[in-house]
DNA sequence: CCTGACTATTGATCCAGGTCAATATAGCCG
DNA sequence: CGGCTATATTGACCTGGATCAATAGTCAGG
């Protein structure tokens, strides 16, 4: 491989996990040059997702799972009469389409909040390979706990948080995951509009319009539009904190927490 | 292993995946007879739990997940200030602990409601076997996507449902779990308290009493104390219906949806 | 069979957050 | 650059379900 034609080579070095700086977010395990090639083969690149588009739909046939390279996706269930709940926000680094495997149909609608970009995994090769790659089975498995988690932390915001702890346990979140990802944790903008805000958290959008300008009257945060600036992060953590389950920042990725 | 004493045989078959009724349950997929056996030697089975007793605390360190093998267990978060969230029940057939792997601690606590008996699956063995028994770690990777699809359901039900679309929810939910296990679906005993179910479903004690009292006097079911029996059961769907995204009965096995 | 401690039911009141309505403001496209 | 539509903010009001309070079963242990 490596005694290929200069061009081709540039143009895998481009594309591969090697190179990406997301990849210990997505696949965070020890792997070997080799066996990252291995997995290297399987993904695809595919072309930006515009705002707006979607990525598959609720019962779309499940192939592959996604990671996000850019920009950001919504994950949603909607019933017949056209009720919407907003399953989870997904930024950079972080996996599309776990929910599907059980019935091979994606039970959610994934749609781009931005201009996105994916690596596709196809499933069954990823499985093929959790076979032969030491150590990936494994971390499939925590992944995928790792989602069970961050669900069984929305169940308690959703069942026993007020209106307040939520937007501000939803702003840490966000805080956190752009932290992690080298980003500023108090400055950065919101893809998602209120109306996807409210509904995720269980809240009418003018409940949330109302709770950004109080804590911007309690010099907590500003706020203009999508642009958010949180002054007093730790405060902030008080609002969402007494009753907050968020262990160890769940939100984050899976590397730290090595296992 | 056929050709020992007659009795140690005996134990062994009454303690055998092969012949449990639920095994289809908790690990639904064609299975070999050798390979079978492989499982067979790796699941512990301990004492029952008396009601009230824990399975394991929050915090516990992660070593094995759990199927239930009667009586029933719940399972529950809890913050500083003594706040709990249920994050669910779980029947005869079904799996406890998903949700620990990730970070190889309990991140909720699990109690019996009622005498229960379990068998131990150490979680490092059956990894292992997953890698050896074909099919196997398909059918783990299913098993915790279904656990998030579960996941996602309370989301939406907690999100956007009504109280009153949330126990009708909730009962045919369980309903439909008994059905699955050759019980009736329209009379039964549940194992959990009033204030159980609330938490539960994010409602105070007083709003599911209130509920129990109204469903009755519509005919919809009869309620005396755990007994329940559903007088109406399409009725009782209607009432759940409208908004319900619980794609084909998802509390019940996978086993039906081959994939 | 009594006692004490949960657990459940029912009624009365209250309030967080939903709903409805009226403006703003921001993109966006021709 | 103006007109259109989607999104956001703000105010006024209302209601589903929480909370508080009292009563009634239920059941375990002596």
């Amino acid at each position: 491989m490596s005694e290929m034609p200069r061009v081709v080579d540039l143009t895998e070095v481009r594309a591969a996990c090697k190179s990406c700086s997301l990849f210990h977010l997505c696949l965070p395990m020890n792997i070997s040059n080799t066996d990252l090639e291995l997995l290297d083969r399987i993904i695809k690149r595919r072309r930006p997702l515009k705002r707006g588009d979607h990525l598959f739909h609720m019962g779309d046939h499940f192939q592959s799972v996604y990671a996000v390279r850019s920009g950001s996706i919504k994950t949603y269930t909607a019933t017949e009469d056209g009720q919407e709940q907003i399953t989870g926000f997904h930024l950079p680094g972080e996996l599309v389409g776990l929910d599907a495997i059980s019935d091979a149909k994606h039970p959610c609608g994934a749609k781009a909040l931005e201009s996105t970009s994916l690596c596709e995994l196809p499933f069954d090769q990823l499985e093929e390979l959790g076979n032969r790659i030491h150590g990936l089975q494994h971390h499939l498995f925590r992944l995928m706990s790792k989602e069970i988690l961050k669900d069984e932390n929305m169940l308690m915001l959703l069942g026993k948080m007020t209106a307040e702890e939520r937007l501000a346990n939803f702003l840490l979140s966000i805080s956190g995951r752009f932290k992690h990802r080298g980003f500023s944790a108090t400055e950065f903008y919101l893809s998602m509009s209120r109306n996807d805000i409210g509904n995720y958290l269980g809240l009418a959008v003018e409940t949330v319009s109302r709770l950004f300008t109080r804590f911007q009257d309690d010099g907590l945060l500003s706020v203009e539009r999508k642009h958010i600036l949180i002054h007093n992060l730790e405060r902030l953590q008080e609002f969402a904190g007494k009753r907050t389950t968020f262990r160890s920042e769940l939100t984050e990725s899976l590397s730290e927490s090595k296992a």
